[in-house]
DNA sequence: CGCCTCCTTGACCACCCTCAAGACTCGTGG
DNA sequence: CCACGAGTCTTGAGGGTGGTCAAGGAGGCG
């Protein structure tokens, strides 16, 4: 047991959370779950807009977000900002830059948010002694390049209102995973700049990509609440389809659990 | 020894381009180079045009570049394309698809290529039993993400011939670090079709961006033949500094080699 | 109530796309 | 050796998607 123990009383209700995206791949064993939980220090609240972490410093952390919405996004000197990733609470941030001596890119709050830091040295010890621990990271890496490639090509081989519907869909099927979102409504706590940091776009243009699904039938709002109302159509319209993830990875990882946990589904 | 020693043979020369890219992060012991050496099956030489592997496909092998140039691209119904990545000799390609029950990536060549099959079942045997190994492909995943990153901010947020000039500035140090490059001349076998889905936008307006370029004075052109006149400049104008990947990575990897295999420090 | 942030809408314009035609290169075959 | 054809590059003309600028409206909070 090591000394970070203690700082599982805080993240005592997060455990389910984070494990809901650690088990993505693997099923840990309870042993496995208890160092887990004890990766992340005690989690730290901030208000919106807040940097989480600086883009071009030096990497000495990744994090866990426990609650509310975050970006990483790289930040040009105009003031000009693309963000690469939305994080829901549950996604570890923070990772990719852990190979660079500078940072390249910022994180931050995009509503009040609850963030754990887990200091390097802890995570590096955690995939040095569990061969399955590294090899979920190691997928659920690869799961992050599919995302950053798949909003990459829409960026760059789609129309904005596309990009917008695939987007909404995309947020639909994640908070839908992490069970924030019920049936086709769909609650985004963000504003529409943050939209068009996502999209590669304008403010005003997000605005009238809204109207324009609105005028097709597609979604309804209600300020910060969308309603999807023809899914099919949507995701049609916007050429989406969702990823599922490899059921068969035995060639990574040995499919049963050697202790107690047992049971498939 | 495993079985796929036999292919040693072909593989022997790529070792020395394979290790290049695999010691990015950590020094292998000569056993594990033994392994990495084996890993590839015996290498397939395929025209330019060839698909090395299709999209919406089970992912079964990664595949090894030895020679040539290829591209790991979106394919949508309308025929249009975007590159994701343009692979060189001594990547690896086609790891991101692996955590996907269909790839999402097309794996095509831009120039004839040697390519080697991998299969998931030795990759993952080797990640299993050797966590520098694990470490490393790790690491090169987080690389990966940077340079989608890279990509696709540059995509949403800068202008065209800006992408164009950071594309141009970020092949030649990849290629000068595979040594195909000599000073500031640069050798691109790839259409300018071909740059057009890498950067997101049309073949008729690359060649535009070209000419910009060129009166700026920041590059010369001779065919394929591309010479960066002014790099400083070129790389003001494309708002691009070279990623330095981190130097001190002991959170991770043990820094010093053991001997054979097992001791640790 | 006033201020701040965000949303909305209009007018204008530029970057980049589309279409199209001609030039160049290179491999192939007569 | 030249002719041909396919693929690529180059250039022009015109149009549309989406950016820029600006002003008014709607909501939230001290």
């Amino acid at each position: 047991m090591n000394g970070a123990a203690r700082d599982s009383d805080e993240s005592h209700d997060l455990s389910c959370l984070l494990m809901h995206r650690f088990n993505e791949y693997i099923k840990f064993t309870p042993s496995e779950v208890m160092r887990i939980r004890a990766l992340g220090e005690k989690p730290i609240a901030l208000p919106r807009s807040a940097v989480i972490r600086e883009q071009e410093v030096r990497p000495t952390c990744v994090y866990i977000l426990v609650d509310g919405w975050a970006a990483a996004s790289v930040v040009y000197e105009s003031g000009n900002r693309q963000i690469t990733k939305v994080h829901l609470p549950g996604d570890l941030m923070g990772v990719s830059s852990a190979c660079l001596d500078l940072t390249a890119e910022c994180l931050t709050a995009l509503t009040p948010v609850v963030a754990s830091r887990v200091p390097l040295e802890r995570f590096g010890r955690l995939f040095a002694e569990s061969p399955r621990f590294a090899a979920a990271m190691f997928l659920s890496s690869q799961r992050e390049r599919i995302a950053l490639i798949d909003a990459m090509s829409r960026i760059g081989r789609t129309t904005s209102a596309e990009r917008l519907a695939a987007l909404l869909l995309d947020l639909h099927e994640r908070l839908s995973r992490v069970s924030h979102a019920c049936d086709l409504r769909l609650e985004t706590p963000i504003t529409q700049e943050d939209f068009a940091d996502i999209l590669g776009m304008t403010p005003v243009h997000v605005n009238r990509c809204f109207k324009k699904l609105q005028n097709l039938g597609s979604i309804r709002r209600f300020g910060k609440r969308i309603e999807i109302l023809d899914p099919h159509a949507l995701a049609k319209f916007a050429r989406w389809s969702p990823r599922s993830v490899a059921s068969k990875l035995d060639w990574l990882i040995e499919p049963t659990v050697p202790e107690l946990s047992g049971p498939r589904a």
